[in-house]
This record gives C-alpha cells, structure tokens and sequence, in this order.
DNA sequence: AATGAATGAGACTTCATTCAT
DNA sequence: TATGAATGAAGTCTCATTCAT
C-alpha cells in the first residue's frame, strides 16, 4: 500500500522536478509518512527511482506494443493515425510516466546515463519495427507511394518526437489536438501515392 | 575574464546536468577559482542561471532572426530546408546553449516557470511569423499548393521540434543528417504543389 | 535457540567491530532473523551486550578458575608454564570470547565503564592470588628465588598480559607459540633458583 | 588554528571513545566550531581519522627512533630500563597519541586495516632491531648472558607490551611504576650474565 | 517467537551563501 | 577581484526502538 503511494507520488515528482529537484521528504510527506519509512520498500533514492522509470518505461511500451494488436482490418492511414492518437492518449493517461519519458529519454541523469539509453534503445527498435511494417503494407496495399522503408520511417518517428514535446510544452487541449491533424495531413499527404 | 568564463562553464553544466544538478562549487572548479568568487559577478545561483538562460535564449533567438534576413533570393524550398540546417548548425556551434535552450523549454525549474515561458512565446512568434511569411510566399510563387497557413506552419514547426530531440537523442551526425533530409523531403512532398 | 544463536553472533560481532560498530541489524542478519526479534530476547542493545560481555567474562574467569584445580600434583615450573599455556587455549578455543574480554578491558565503552572495571577486578583479584599462592610454593619448594611476592606477581601478570597483546597482533600461530616459549623462558630465569 | 584544534579534539575523542563512537559534532562542538567547519579541512570523518592516526604514530615512532640516539654511553642494562622509561615518558606525555596507538593497533576499524597493518609494521620493525642492538651489544660486553637474540628480543618487547595494558588498565602512577620495576628487574635477572 | 511498518534521533555530508580580509 | 573560514538549512541514510499483528 504506501510502498505503491510512495511509487506514485515519486512518478509525480520526478517527472515534474526531476530527480536532483526531487526530496525524498517531499515524496514522503505526500505520502503521509516520515522519510526514513522510504527505506522500508526502497533501498535509496536511485532505488525508487529506477523502480519508477521501469514502470514508467514499461507503460509505454505496453502503450506502443498494443499498437501492433488488432489493426489488421484498419486500413494504413487509420492506424497511422491510431498510433498518433494512442500516444497522446498514453499522454492523457499516463501523464506522469510520460513526462518521465520524455524528461529522462532527453536528459538522463548522468549517473544512470547507460541503463536508460538501453532501455530506450528496446522501444525505439520496436516502434521502428511496427512502424516500418506499416508502411510496407501500405507500398503493397499502393496506398503509399513506392519507396524505401527508411525515410518514411524516420518521418514518422519524427512526427511523433515533434508531438511529444508539443504536448509538453503547449498544455491546451484544442492546440494539441489541432496540431495532431495538421501535422498527420501534412505527413500523410507527403506519403501516400 | 572570469566573468565570462563562468558564465560559459555555468552554461555548459546547466545545460548538462540541470539546475539542481550543477553545484557552484562545479562550475567555480572549472574554472580555476573558488566557489565564493561567483559571488563578485553574479548575485546568487539564480541569478547566474537566468544569465546564462537568456544568453542562451538570445543566442537562439539571433539564428532565428537571421533566418529572414538575406534570404530573398532564394526559393522557398530552399529556404525552408535553410531553416532546418540553421537550426542544426546552431545546435553544432552552439551546443551548450541549444541544451539549455531545449531542456528549460519542456523543463522549467518551477521557480522560474513564468518567465521562462514569456521568453519562449516570443521566439515562438517570431519563428511562427517567419514561417508563415514563407508559406504564404511558397503559395504565391505557386510552389506550395493552395491551403491554409496554420496547418503548413504547424506541421514545419513540428518537424523542427522533432529534429531537435533527435539531434539530442542521437548522437551521430550520420544518422542526424539522414533523418533531417528524409524529414524535411517527406515534408515538402507533404506541402508542395 | 535462537537466543543462544544471537548471543553468539553478537559476540563475535561485538568482538571484531566494537560496540559502536555493530547494528543489531548486523547481528539479526548473521542469525537469519529480522531486527525486532531480538527484543524478544533482550532488552535492548545493552541488555545484549552486557549478557554477552557477562558471558565472556565468565568463560575467561572459568579457565582461569580451572587453574588452580587439580595441579597440585605438577612442579611449579609446569604449572606457571601451564597457566600461559592454558590462557592461549582459550584464546584458540573462545577466540570471541577472548578478544571481548580483552577489548573492554582496556576500552570499555564509557556507558558501562564502572560495571566493567568491577567484572575485572574481580578475575584480577583470582588471577593475582593465584599466581602469588603457585610463587610462594615456589620458593617453598626452592625452585624459585628467595624474595618478595608482589615482584614475582607483576611480572608473572606482565607476562601474561604482554602475551595476550601478542595474540591478537600477530595472528600466526608460530609466531606466537616461539614467543610464548621464548617469554616464558626469560621469565623463568628471571626467578628461579 | 582551528584546523589544529580539530585535530587535538579528535585525537582525544577518537583515542577514548573510538572512530564509530566519536561524532563528528562532538569534536566540532569541543572546538567551539560547527559540524561543516570540519569539511573545510578535511575531506571527510575519515581523512580526519587518518590524519590523526598518522600524526599519533609519527609521534610514537619519534620516541622510539629517540631511543637510539645519544645512549652509547650509556650502559646496557641502563638503556633497556632506559626504553621502558620512555615508552612510559610517552605515555604521560601524549596520553592521547598513546591511546590512539594502543587501540588501533590491536582494534583498527575495519575498513582502515591494511593502512594501519602497514604502519604499525614499520615501527615494530624499528623497535626489533633497536632493542636488538642492544642485547646484541649486552652480549659483547659481557653483561647478558650468551645466547641467541631472538628470545632475549622477543622477551623485552612482551615487556613493553604488558606495560602498555597495565597503563592504560591501572590508571595510577604509582601502582604503574612499581609494575615498572619489578617488571623489568625479573626481566633483567632472567637474561644477564 | 517473529515480523512488517513506522519513527525519532541523529549521523555524515553538501550546498548556497556571507563576511572579514 | 578573490579567498579562507564559517554557517544554516537541508539532504540522504542508518539505527535503535516500538507496536500491531
């Protein structure tokens, strides 16, 4: 029970202030429990830490491995297009293990520099994958103009690291959403045949 | 001198380690002095920050400016790969700044959230108009094809938000270079008549 | 049981690190139990300590005790020989015991000093009348020089007391066991006849 | 100044209480100082430790290279009564230094063990073949009995061994000075001519 | 008899900051 | 301009101890 509190309330924080701008009094405070009650569950800071990133990392590739589930009767642009919308989704979800996500794929504390480039080197290779297939079976169905795997892959990939941070940093709704359309179109148009 | 060089020591460990992550007492090391000498240049931590911040904020804001001038000669494809390339030669030539610039973009310390943001709505306006100047121009010369703007600027300035966390998230230039051409031609292709 | 097995980590624990430098957690940990299980046995820190410290106290005032029966029938050179003999038996066969008893001896922690002095006083005063009865058999028996008894009690205690610094600084058997010989020998001389 | 009054606190406190015993606050608190104060000379507890331990051993061996210095005139039997006389010198002198010495030798905290090892493996280097010399030049003269060095060697430093324990276990003088002499007069009787 | 959860006290240590020099 | 000395506040972590179970 306040191990799982002080799980979440750490998520909360670290994503908002970072692990450096993070105390561990804060965490247990927002608990309701003392700060050497933390060393009951974890075994230090880096500890709670690393148990929350894995969740957070372990989320979202739940989020990106459902992708690849049940679309087979939606056509290519629908589940191009699901796949923006899930992300944001797991953003609305799931908003603080997105932020440390994102917060922590871009600015890993360096003392943890090498575990968590790999943990984002497994997600990366598995949205290449899906992604990538995707885009095969739009060139076979011809709803995507004949070319290589790569560009469209990497166009995408960047479509979505764009939305990432414009989720982020614009916090409205109605902005987001807009910019979700406008830049799939956008994409879409510059793809299909 | 000194002055100067800990300004520049500060900008590089902010950007790298964060704001609570960076100790004066790092940044004094760096550069041959001790800690209590910060206090003859700079008020206080913050204050040394913010320095930095908008020396970093300035230095981006003079690319973009830079952007509009001299450039009406070329075409507007041209221009807006030009875009593209200025913002990665100012991630090359200035990296430190560019990190500072990405991370308190998406990561403000909360203390300094307000003015943080002002100073990014401004050169988010200024990018904004710039693009759509070039759009509008691309529709006029016939080379982009007929729509409105908001969708056009959104979706370039989503490709530009997506190649600065690759930039930062890869480290190969290689790989950065492939990515930004496969980006921006997926684009065009996306916008073009 | 496990009572008996607490005590005996905590002996050697408390022998080997000193009474700061053992966490009952250390202690529960040798035995395979959890901290508070050793409230169900002890008091507190001190209670296990004292118990402990009792303990070893009794075991070194046994062997000594043990001294003085049955030798009645062996020379007195045999026998003073045969105390030192006996003193490192128990350092081999109690090692724990041992470096407790010697280690509080000379620095008690100072919450327990004056308990600790009267436990030594006691196996001081054993130890002395022992000794002084073995020197005046001696010279009873002429093999030992005509003279006072406290000289002959000093340096025997000496002897003693400089051997077991000995033990626990050098820790190879050979080493100590020429010494002792060598000690002896000296110390004989010194006396007898 | 105050860096030295640190040290003088700590190698009294660390000499009675030991290293676990001894808080950092305590010595600041006797200094009239502060806790951090101390980090502004040494590194840490540790470093504070070493640096007291260093300066208590160069202190003992200081005494004991004494020894060797301006006592050819002097005669045999003289210069051994001579030694004892001024480990006890050493040890009213410097209690604290002695203390620390005694301790750490036989009782080192573990994590410094080899370092101390290693120091006290010089000074009992020093102190053999002093105090060889010595019995060796006994034998020449005439004075000590003919015989292998080894005994006569490894006898005299029990000697000192014990008084060391007796000081620091009887606390007063003229029980100590009595041990003295009867100590080293059995001694003495055991290896002359 | 034993444990999981929790805590108060306190340890070591770091850090931003001040002040006299 | 720069530093050595010092400190208050705070942070991480350990430890002995308690209590309900």
């Amino acid at each position: 029970m306040t191990r799982n509190k002080l799980k979440e309330a750490a998520m909360r924080l670290f994503g908002e202030k970072g692990y450096d701008g993070t105390a561990l009094s804060e965490i247990a405070k927002e608990v309701g429990v003392k700060t050497p009650a933390i060393y009951a569950f974890y075994e230090n800071k880096e500890d709670l830490f690393m148990t929350v990133f894995r969740e957070a990392m372990d989320a979202y590739n739940s989020y990106v491995q459902e992708l690849s589930e049940g679309r087979e009767k939606l056509g290519v642009r629908e589940s191009l297009y699901g796949i923006l919308n899930r992300q944001y989704e797991f953003y609305r979800e799931c908003p603080e293990a997105s932020k440390i996500v994102l917060r922590y794929m871009v600015f890993p504390p360096s003392f943890l520099k090498d575990t968590i480039e790999e943990a984002f080197l497994h997600s990366d290779q598995l949205l290449t994958k899906l992604v990538g297939a995707w885009m095969v079976r739009g060139m076979e169905e011809g709803v995507i103009r004949e070319q290589k795997v790569q560009p469209l892959v990497d166009s995408f990939l960047n479509v979505m690291d764009g939305l990432s941070i414009q989720y982020f940093y614009y916090s409205s709704k109605e902005v987001y959403e807009r910019k979700l359309n406008h830049v799939f179109e956008t994409f879409w148009n510059g793809v299909r045949s």
